[in-house]
DNA sequence: AGCTGAAACGGAACGCTGCTCCATTTAGTA
DNA sequence: TACTAAATGGAGCAGCGTTCCGTTTCAGCT
């Protein structure tokens, strides 16, 4: 699937330059709206706020996915490659691992109902799914193994099944003062840290 | 909101019995709908199973909460009622909190869509979450007070968090083999038995 | 510069859904 | 049986995703 890169990967591919200057165009809109409106926001509306066509959007961006994707694609590499620094700089692989989860929630959770997307029960998103799974996921598993290697957590978690959890405790409405997503990862973290129960 | 109880919850009301005969009928056609296609399934195909039209279903049950809460209410109740057994039947009050979320899981994951509703981004679904927390809540709250009591788990946890930690942690499709919430629930459960982190 | 083929475009159009409104039917009663 | 109000059904409206096609605009060539 992601043979050359995620959709959008390659604006050198076209010839011609309005295509180039409308896929910016939209994608700067597409970035306003979904802070104001989530990532389920008509594309029609999208479309009014980069004044252009629905159909310029649905060429550039097959699926609603592959706009999410290339509108958080920066943000999504940062938290990829802020692993390993965090590895290295961090005290322990664990503590490595506590502050990436918390890099990851703090992107989930700033972006409206991207989370709910991420999980979503229609496939609209599964390209979105896909390719968070493929750049983040290596990462989580390396951190993840660090800290098995240090003995600091006990071994058997897989790395999917952590980082869905993760996602899955993110989501929903985010101005709730009783529900704080973080508190319910540290528990999680903290409980991987039991030695096998009995 | 719920002073005589939950939507739907007072079928001796009305005085006409064609009414409670077609409420019986959309009931039982709301059922079997969901079972295949979800809690999200169109207004229509309900309305279309049970042959009434789509008015009557709008009057009996509102809004799709209301009907989705009357379908599963025996359910909710049952878990409800599941605590207080649980915590007179069980080992300790850790066991039965561990049993009584695994019922709970159990509940949600086996109704299609049901967790991605009780969290959905939109309100379409208020009622419906206020209606498990108005059962659900106590009835968690007191198996947490007591593991805390018997010194089994850290206190300082809220039930609102932990329910919507658990119910969150049930989104999504259900026949995915990489992942199984109730590995994370136990996970979770597993944090609570820390001490206070440092 | 002017021409031309193709890429890109915009928005109308279609299908599906939630929800409402109202003319018609029907149950219970006198 | 005749009457009245509850109950009904489905047409109708609005919003959204997605496609389709006539029109516009670009880039290279003469």
């Amino acid at each position: 699937m992601a043979a050359e890169g995620p959709a959008g990967d390659a604006p050198s591919r076209s010839k011609r330059a309005d295509a180039q200057r409308n896929r910016e165009t939209v994608l700067t809109a597409a970035a306003e709206v979904f802070v104001t409106d989530g990532v389920d926001a008509p594309i029609r509306r999208i479309a009014a706020r980069a004044g252009v066509g629905m159909a310029t959007i649905y060429r550039h961006f097959p699926t609603r996915a592959d706009l999410v994707t290339a509108v958080y694609q920066h943000q999504i590499e940062a938290c990829a490659e802020a692993g390993p620094n965090l590895l290295a700089d961090a005290g322990s692989p664990l503590d490595a691992l506590r502050r990436w989860t918390d890099l990851f929630v703090d992107f989930l959770v700033t972006k409206h109902g991207l989370a709910d997307a991420l999980q979503s029960d229609s496939d609209r998103f599964a390209a979105l799914h896909a390719y968070f799974l493929d750049r983040l996921l290596p990462v989580c598993a390396q951190l993840l193994d660090a800290a098995v290697e240090a003995g600091e957590i006990r071994p058997g978690t897989q790395p999917y099944e952590l980082m869905r959890g993760i996602g899955n405790l993110c989501i929903g409405r985010d101005d709730d003062p009783r529900y704080d997503p973080r508190r319910l990862v540290a528990l999680l973290l903290q409980g991987l840290q039991q030695p096998p129960a009995a």
